[in-house]
DNA sequence: CACTTGCATGGATACGTTTTCAAGCATCTC
DNA sequence: GAGATGCTTGAAAACGTATCCATGCAAGTG
């Protein structure tokens, strides 16, 4: 295969085609650079000019540089997205709806991958700030620790399906507290000039979890379940206290165990609840990479889903339905999540952004079944 | 919870917190910005003033900006990284892949989804031509036509994963010519002036598609099939062209079919194929994304993997061992293939690229069965 | 000593843009 | 007609860095 030339089939190629910049449009129009930058940018000019500028611009094949606007700004465009493992179905859901809404924007994102690692996520911050990159929506591994610098430093954050680790998650009324704008993540000190002297508030985008978990706890204890179990990872603070508020009363301990990100530890967790404790009946998983892992400890030790044990997963990801059972889960809308919170860090600045709160659903399957 | 400062105390905020520039250090150190950015960048500099520079660097937390840097050297650091969808599992593993590497690089990754559309990679590549991002890593979509002005505008691609739909994928020795550097893939007129002679070949990363469907296609054989089907996607051609050749003599036609990239078509591809030609008895898929429509259609249409059709999936994800029967795949190293191809992106320049062929593996589970 | 060589150093320039500012000009108002 | 008003325009000044080049100084060479 040979890639062609793009009809540049002068006699004497032309080596040195270097990009037209501004300067060569503004003299090819017979104009000044000025003019050539208002034109381009929507500024004022008269009809004649900006019709000359235009076909000047075009003839030349004429793209303005990021390189010097962003240096002018003192701004790279764009926004960060930082996400824990890019592995797990949910976040792709999550950085598919991102990359939709920055497309359409026209702005560029740059990738991280955490690793629910808040080290990594605090070089990630660092590598953004290297950049000038002043907006960015974040799965966030790390607490406020990790965080305060960025937001110190003037950065437009947007957290996305989780809070901070060490934000509390346990209010009462998670509804009434999100709608307020996550209003416990407050900056008192340090402000950039424009919000001086009121708090500065981090929207966040989230499903309703503590819905979710009480729905799925609900549905069980509707089956007959009494020893219900919760299997959770990193930043499922939120849906463990969802809970062991649906749950009520005391919660058995023994039944709450929590795993790092990896797969390998999720499926520990799991293999080691089931036989820690095998008169359970019923697991419900805070994401799908533990559900993986509960299903996959479950079969090893000969356990039946549903017979011997309900099981409710957090995250519908396609493969759910490929499981037999096919699996019941919590469901929330991570492509939305993704793209609101894009929209959101987008519009910061004009708005006075306000969190989001997206509906959660339980879609029953097959996994679940009264208690045996 | 409330964001503390820095340990900034003083009584007096400091509200203008400009960034520190190479030029507040430079007057800090009694030294000229010249040699800051020397001592910055490795240069030669007096063993007293480099350390001089250095503890004044460290002590006004100078980060130098990336903004000033790249105008100056006319291009962006980082890479670009474009691929078709990151809700497919392996596009995940392979962009975790291309992550790890970067990051080990402290370089910057921005990402583009493509959705399989030559439109919008096109775009994508307009986007990084504008931010001066002159290296990209990609799953390609369309053919030469996109790729075309990305090598004549001087940027570094390496493809990964597959290549150019238009490349030829069907030559008899996919191995020595993949080994060659891709050298179909040349680019003989517009070069720039370092490669101004010789084709300039575009590097790739691939995995060994040919063995691995040469091994599933004798390994169902070996199981007495002979009516196998072959369900494929967008960028499958290599896949489909092994298999056309694994399964050697004129293959029936109607047991080759294409979906496009999302999963509705994927599905009705599948439903399709069982629907008109039940006397199928094996489909290979040439994607997970198929291997799911495959496994649902199946089972809709009452078809049992492995009794009534066994069913082989190209990729390995962590959820083809929860099917019931866990599905038997053709595993490639998708994080590998990312890793390397930004090595190679990276290292280009300073070493000719070579292209890479990672191997496959066939992992046998139950997702097959003798002939029925 | 005269001359070259080598190295550390800093001033100046350029990278491509946006934005400020003042000037030029035409139109409107009293 | 004088002044005010509004619009278009271009020169110039940043933005933060890397690098070219000239300078100064010390050491080496004849």
């Amino acid at each position: 295969m040979v890639f062609q030339g793009d009809g540049n089939h002068d006699g004497i190629v032309s080596m040195e085609s270097r990009r037209a910049t501004i300067k060569d449009v503004a003299e090819a129009a017979g104009v000044g650079v000025a003019t050539v930058s208002r034109v381009l940018s929507g500024g004022s000019a008269s009809p004649e000019t900006r019709e000359r500028v235009l076909a000047v611009a075009a003839h030349l094949d004429y793209r303005p540089s990021a390189l010097g606007r962003n240096l002018r700004q003192r701004r790279t465009g764009g926004m960060g997205l930082f996400v824990p493992d890019l592995t797990d179905t949910f976040y792709g859901q999550l950085a598919e709806g991102v990359l939709a809404c920055a497309r359409s924007a026209g702005e560029p994102v740059v990738l991280g991958s955490t690793g629910d690692d808040p080290e990594q996520e605090a070089e990630l911050v660092g590598m953004l700030l290297e950049q000038s990159v002043d907006r960015v929506i974040a799965v966030p591994s790390g607490g406020a620790e990790t965080w305060a610098p960025a937001i110190k430093a003037g950065m437009t954050v947007v957290f996305a399906d989780r809070l901070p680790s060490d934000a509390p998650f346990d209010t009462p009324s998670d509804r009434d507290s999100v709608s307020r704008g996550v209003s416990d993540l407050m900056l008192l000190d340090g402000l950039p000039p424009a919000s001086r002297g009121r708090p500065l508030e981090v929207p966040a985008v989230l499903a309703d979890d503590r819905a979710g978990i009480r729905t799925a706890v609900r549905y069980l204890r509707g089956l007959g379940h009494r020893r219900i179990a919760f299997l959770g990872g990193p930043g499922h603070g939120r849906r463990v206290a969802a809970f062991r508020e649906a749950v009520g009363a005391p919660v058995d301990e023994d039944l709450v165990v929590f795993a790092t990100g990896s797969r390998d530890s999720a499926y520990a967790a799991a293999s080691g609840l089931f036989q820690s404790r095998p008169d359970l009946t019923a697991v419900v998983t805070g994401g799908n990479v533990l559900g993986e892992a509960a299903v996959l400890a479950a079969r090893e030790l000969d356990l039946r889903v549903p017979r011997d044990v309900s099981l409710v997963m957090y995250d519908d990801v396609p493969w759910a339905e490929l499981c037999s059972p096919p699996l019941t889960v919590i469901a929330q809308p991570g492509r939305d999540i993704g793209y609101r919170a894009a929209e959101l860090v987008l519009r910061a600045g004009s708005r006075r952004p306000r969190s989001v709160l997206l509906p959660t659903e339980l879609i029953v399957r097959g996994s679940c079944g009264p208690r045996h």
